[in-house]
DNA sequence: GGAAAAGCATGATAATTATCATAGTTTACG
DNA sequence: CGTAAACTATGATAATTATCATGCTTTTCC
């Protein structure tokens, strides 16, 4: 079993705070995990009891609405940590996370990471400035729903696809989504989704192979997005 | 000046577990202010540096969208905190805090916040956990925002707006917002909401009387807000 | 107390987006 | 390797929402 010292997601999320006693008595009682594409890691409503830590692969936050549809609030890639506010809120998850291709975790129980939070402040810290970032994120992405058009909103999460996820060598967008997942992210129907990539497409401002989706007018998008 | 003890900001926030000697310090360094209706406590783009406890009234905690039309995010009332995040995190305002009636706020330096977080472990806790409930109520507002109709919205909100403000005794909501600031909680055009008040007027879910709106028929407007 | 400003209301029209229908294309898998 | 299932695409149409215009009512403030 590894030591979680040299873990890319130590290097990454809050973890680094963490000194090598605390390392250890954390790699000990770790349990790690193969998820396989389309499975989730949890599902909302789930007691979690503990976080997750990203090893590898992507997932999606998502959340049933009361109209059926499913809305992708966030997508969380390597190196990044899962589950905090539900541990910190006690309460059972309120998104549920499926993995968009395979993916290795490792599951560190609450019982470990709680105490924690008193004996080191550093950690403590670094773990309220990334929920803090997330509620700033989530704040602004209400503004965006509530403010912009779906245009808008499908020009934005291309940029943001590229620019969190980056391209394949020959310039497509690494994340694998569906059309219907798209649709999902920006709040809207999978037809009118397909529709405005169309769109998009026939102005040149991408370029659609199959499922691979190239930004060719990244200038172009941003307009778009206002 | 008050010792912050029997402060209703200390027996409903984060801040219930100082304990004497803290709240003593806090208190020989905080500031008073009265905020009129209409002014702000702080900017989007400000750097607040420390927190302000809100002693009486009503503020909006609005963003400006890049189309120039003002978001309402969220109202906070008496009790409650503002400004944590931005502290936190050590940014500028995201949001800005406008006063929807008179308003009595104290202001706390962050540098009589920030060790409280090392020293006091409860009061840590007490703040992530704050945080993380702001967290998840911004993510649900994300999965209303994207998939509610304007008129689902607007029977949530009002919903949402007696339960946590109440009513005057006749029975009219308590918080007084124009029709322009509950368009812009819902993210819809002024016109668009007053329209459909005046639907929910005519089938007999709400009354308008002035300024004022009673809620008549709360099963009806859950059954529109689905 | 009265003028100006802000807020409320409603009609007409246009733009945006959803829904339903149908069909072609790709992927998964027995 | 071939068939079912999932995904992508597009047209037709309807529903929702925004925008512009106009007039009325209430509030503000000199």
């Amino acid at each position: 079993m590894s030591k979680c010292e040299q873990c890319i997601v130590r290097e990454f999320s809050s973890l680094k705070a963490l000194n090598k006693e605390e390392l250890l008595k954390i790699a000990d009682c770790k349990s790690s995990y193969i998820i396989k594409k389309g499975e989730p890691i949890f599902e909302e409503g789930e007691n979690v009891n503990g976080i997750f830590c990203v090893r590898d692969g992507v997932c999606k936050l998502s959340k049933l609405s009361a109209n059926g549809k499913d809305q992708i609030i966030k997508l969380v890639s390597k190196g990044e940590l899962l589950g905090q506010r539900s541990m910190i809120s006690d309460e059972p998850a309120n998104l549920s996370a499926i993995a968009l291709e395979d993916m290795e975790v490792c599951f560190i129980p609450k019982s470990e990471i709680m105490p924690l939070f008193n004996q080191n402040n550093a950690f403590s810290m670094n773990v309220m400035r990334a929920i803090c970032g997330d509620l700033k994120e989530a704040d602004d992405h209400v503004v965006d729903m509530a403010q912009k058009t779906v245009r808008e909103r499908l020009a934005e999460t291309l940029l943001h696809l590229k620019d969190t996820f980056g391209t394949h060598e020959d310039g497509s967008l690494k994340t694998q989504l569906t059309r219907e997942e798209i649709g999902s992210m920006i709040g809207t129907a999978t037809e009118s989704c397909i529709r405005l990539l169309s769109d998009f497409n026939k102005s040149g401002l991408i370029e659609l192979k199959g499922k691979k989706i190239f930004l060719k007018d990244i200038k172009g998008l941003k307009r778009e997005a206002e």
